[in-house]
DNA sequence: CTTCGTCTGTGATGCTAATCACCGGAGGTA
DNA sequence: TACCTCCGGTGATTAGCATCACAGACGAAG
């Protein structure tokens, strides 16, 4: 056996305590390709195929949605270590471009898995399939909390789900970004932005700084 | 075998033909209860407990999300004959309280299938999981579809989309309802609607009446 | 230290839809 | 017919955010 298979098992062991069966281990092992990606690094733009399935091993990964007629973006959730992006399942098995961009936030590894081995093991593998199925539903739980907060929620709202959210995810209270990247992720206009961090600063939610915020909550 | 076990293999042929194993067919039309709804009845509420899927057979459902707080609602997506619920696998299979509430528009059958046998088909048919797949995409999908107009687009463009939807998923240019309920599915003012339906009238989209209205796109 | 581009703060103004207030019409019911 | 309720139309006002315009602040590069 390679060290690159035993690499692997050993983050299959660690990430993806739920896939559980030995051969299936084995098989990930064979055949998935670790693949790095930078902070940051642009994985898949919106509009490109898909062959692979990326089972995240390190890191943290932006999905958002852009609109095709004026270019407007927006954030729909993050990826961690232990997930998978399930809008690349039927992307890739039905071979349609792909809905959605998606965009390394920090340094991210992922194990991609090629397509058809995808759906050869949701009949083949018990925990595989439950796997794959908790995805989806995490997904779509995940596009309704968006529809929620689009739809029912304010700006002050969205915006402190959007500071816990990526906090959490990164793990760092401490953001790295302007206003401007905010303000496309909430698909709101930068003054917008500016103007209700200031609120929060005042109210001693966050902490402001050139390039950076860091999150009180 | 059963005039009920006939009666649904029927059915499947006609509305499921994407369902092909032989053996499989014969397993849901022996396990599968067939249901049927009246136009306006509320199938599944939000916050209740799922413990069947249900195939669409006959008629027109309404998925629709609610707000937990301010009781406000947001249509999500139309089902018609051959759709499935995909949102409704989840939270059988996790026993969690639905995220969503579903209701007739008219007359609807359903065949109800026993959560366990959605699983375990998942593994024993190709076509059953396939079928379930799909389902989980094109829900996906769909809720792209619901982001991309709550976030992007104005309330005209959101209300052409919506008669559109209705029509041609009820397959009736006329639709009978009040402006109070398409406001609610918008989740916008009754006179936001009001108005705009005005305008749509003016430049000849729909034609207007007490309690009804008619889509000429 | 100066320059220059990027980032942020802030006022002015406008647009979309919410909210409030009220009215008249349609249609059912006594 | 008289009444009463629900539905739809319409104006006035407000709220939230977009857009425009510009100024000051910071930091990197020279």
């Amino acid at each position: 056996m390679s060290l690159h298979s035993l690499k692997i098992q050993k983050i299959l062991h660690q990430n993806f305590p739920q896939i559980a069966e030995k051969s299936l281990q084995e098989e990930i092992a064979t055949i998935g390709q670790l693949m790095d990606f930078e902070a940051g690094e642009l994985i898949m733009d919106y509009g490109s195929y898909v062959r692979m399935v990326p089972l995240i091993v390190k890191g943290c990964i932006k999905v958002s949605r852009e609109d095709d007629e004026e270019g407007k973006e927006l954030l729909l959730y993050l990826l961690n270590a232990g997930d998978t992006c399930s809008m690349s399942f039927t992307c890739c098995m039905m071979d349609k471009k792909s809905a959605i961009r998606t965009e390394a936030l920090e340094a991210t590894t992922i194990i991609g898995i090629p397509i058809k081995y995808v759906d050869r093991w949701m009949t083949q593998y018990q925990s595989w399939k439950n796997f794959v199925m908790m995805s989806y539903d995490n997904r779509l739980l995940e596009m309704v909390k968006v529809i929620d907060s689009i739809a029912f929620r304010g700006l002050d709202k969205r915006m402190e789900q959007y500071l816990k959210a990526l906090t959490e995810s990164t793990g760092n209270k401490t953001l790295f970004m302007t206003h401007q990247k905010m303000a496309d992720d909430l698909n709101v206009s930068r003054e917008a932005v500016s103007r209700l961090l200031k609120k929060l600063a005042q109210i001693g939610l966050v902490k402001l700084g050139r390039n950076q915020l860091t999150f009180l909550g």
